[in-house]
DNA sequence: ATATCGATACGACATTTGTCAATATGTGCG
DNA sequence: CGCACATATTGACAAATGTCGTATCGATAT
């Protein structure tokens, strides 16, 4: 995402490269339950790993494979608390895919 | 979209519904060909179908079916002039799935 | 230590998606 | 009309994705 520049999407020439990368980005936000996740853990400031299948009702597994598509996407940053994985939203790097969409 | 509020992914609740329908619009753009033909079209101002196969180095088959989804999502928006078939991006929707995301 | 509880990884499967070739639709022109 | 050209649709297929059941790994408590 370093390449991407603000309003880059409408203003300036995307590379075949940078779309790549951009779409990537998208597709990992581009799903009903990653977009739930990501809803529930920004407005509790942060969750556990523990909550989530009761809330977006989903096997376990399936959980824990969204969160780890969120984390590579660099949208969801983790951190293990003994036995528990805690998640924050990575507000800046949400708001840079914002901007290189529209400013 | 009407029902999505700004800002709402990250500090209001997300029903399944919303979450669901901006889903939908983010898989639209979640496509490295998508990008470069919304990318294409809006530092153009307008563009016609006619060239976008070459440009995106895709079928002319492919292309009516990334134009067709993007249409549908409601990013760009179609005309027809005589034979040809121009677009222009929506740039006011493209802004409000940003605000949803994050203003 | 080891038993236990929960998180993650792996394997499998059905569904969706991106792509193209071929065909259909539609628009303008002679 | 009938031909030529631009776009859309259909059918087919490979690749990617979402989902789950099961197995594995890690940490805590006894």
């Amino acid at each position: 995402m370093k390449t991407l520049d603000c309003d880059q999407l409408l203003s300036s020439t995307l590379s075949d490269a940078d779309a790549t990368e951009l779409a990537r980005v998208l597709k990992a936000l581009a799903d009903p339950v990653r977009l739930k996740l990501v809803n529930v853990i920004a407005t509790s400031g942060e969750a556990c790993a523990c909550d989530f299948p009761v809330l977006v009702d989903k096997t376990q597994a399936t959980v824990s494979h969204h969160l780890t598509k969120l984390v590579q996407a660099g949208i969801l940053e983790r951190e293990q608390r003994g036995k528990w994985a805690w998640f924050r939203v990575n507000v800046d790097h949400l708001a840079e895919i914002c901007a290189v969409i529209c400013c």
